[in-house]
DNA sequence: AGGATAGGCGTACGGCGTAAGTGTGTCAAC
DNA sequence: GTTGACACACTTACGCCGTACGCCTATCCT
């Protein structure tokens, strides 16, 4: 079995679904596809270019729901959810996203994009709304997976050990404690999402 | 002057914010501080340990608005221009968290977060709401930000160079083009905080 | 005076990304 | 069938990294 692009970039990404970001080294891909380090040069241009090839695959497999002859904001909401599936499934490509540039997109990797701004232009805003509520949501989502997985706040394995002698200090901490530590993600995630196309639906009604 | 956890932190701090995460190590720390990598030993557990310092140091010195006796969604948005400031101001923190547990949260650094429930709650928000809303919108701004400092989609110099042919493949994202390359970052965040805050505002409403 | 302790320093190990050079197997042209 | 070019894997080596381990000295308590 011939060495090539496609085979490393996707033995990396394995290697970081399954073993986190910190995990993936050029010596250790080259051990995961049998190979000697330097021999992935032949191949890939450096371990930043190995990485954008990485994203854009992940982009590439985006599950785009089947549907699409709906309510704009419902077939929205269902992108929406295709999008965090697609990160949770890759939580390591929000790292990436976070430390690089990710300059060369390709054609393929902007068609999820494309697909958003479509239905919430259909929705009726204007090119510039689409544009804004566009990375309004995205930076939502972005962010909601990025702390269900790295767990910034809470949720450790049951409740998160908040420091003793809360109550008085952080009254309102406190009270919402079991809330922050054992919320359903799922729920969380459609609650936030409502809040968004719900201003959204009224912003397009006053128009 | 005496070597001590503080001087190091803040020297880690500084190297981060001037240069990058990845410009941060234990020897390039020591040198800055004027003594040998193995010295930070004596006052840091690990690198490790010197990140979670860090995180800590930066939540210390959050930016509280000065008033609070306010409609508490006025004050909630103000928090949340606090938080954004405070993250803008040290890009490289929201990599940390990205990264890390950040399982050690000291009070202090819980405070604003106790602010902001407090705010929540005000509004009328039940525990569990303030909860859910707290999660939302932190991770708007934890998204937002990492979107203007990392750029993944769009905003280089002026505009970004999309693949070219794009109009025929991806009609969306050519019209919207110019206004996801050029947006206002600070109008950008105002949309979507009161997407977040209006659709709030409806909710308490129905109750 | 003497011993403990704190807090510096030096050395060393295994891992990292990758520049540069070495070998080998395939295949086209003669 | 020989030769040359080329693709592609390998080897070596350099300067980074985090940090285990041990040494050395200055300070302070008794």
């Amino acid at each position: 079995m011939p060495l090539t692009r496609d085979r490393i970039t996707e033995a990396a990404l394995r290697l970081m679904d399954a073993e986190g970001l910190e995990a993936v080294s050029m010596r250790r891909i080259a051990r995961e596809v049998g190979v000697e380090a330097m021999s992935l040069y032949n191949h890939v241009e450096d371990k930043d270019d190995l990485l954008n090839a990485v994203i854009e695959r992940v982009m590439q497999e985006f599950p785009f729901p089947e549907a699409v002859d709906d309510d704009p904001i419902v077939y929205g909401r269902r992108l929406a959810h295709c999008w965090r599936n697609l990160l949770r499934a890759h939580p390591s490509v929000i790292q990436l996203f976070g430390e690089r540039k990710h300059s060369g997109a390709s054609v393929d990797s902007l068609r999820p994009m494309d697909e958003a701004l479509s239905a919430l232009r259909r929705a009726g805003l204007s090119e510039s709304d689409a544009a804004q509520a566009f990375h309004t949501i995205g930076s939502f989502i972005f962010g909601t997976v990025m702390m269900e997985t790295g767990q910034p706040f809470g949720n450790g394995e049951h409740a998160r050990a908040f420091p003793t002698g809360i109550e008085a200090e952080l009254p309102n901490v406190a009270a919402c404690a079991s809330f922050l530590a054992e919320c359903d993600l799922d729920a969380q995630f459609e609650f936030g999402l409502d809040l968004m196309l719900e201003g959204l639906r009224a912003k397009i009604e006053v128009a």
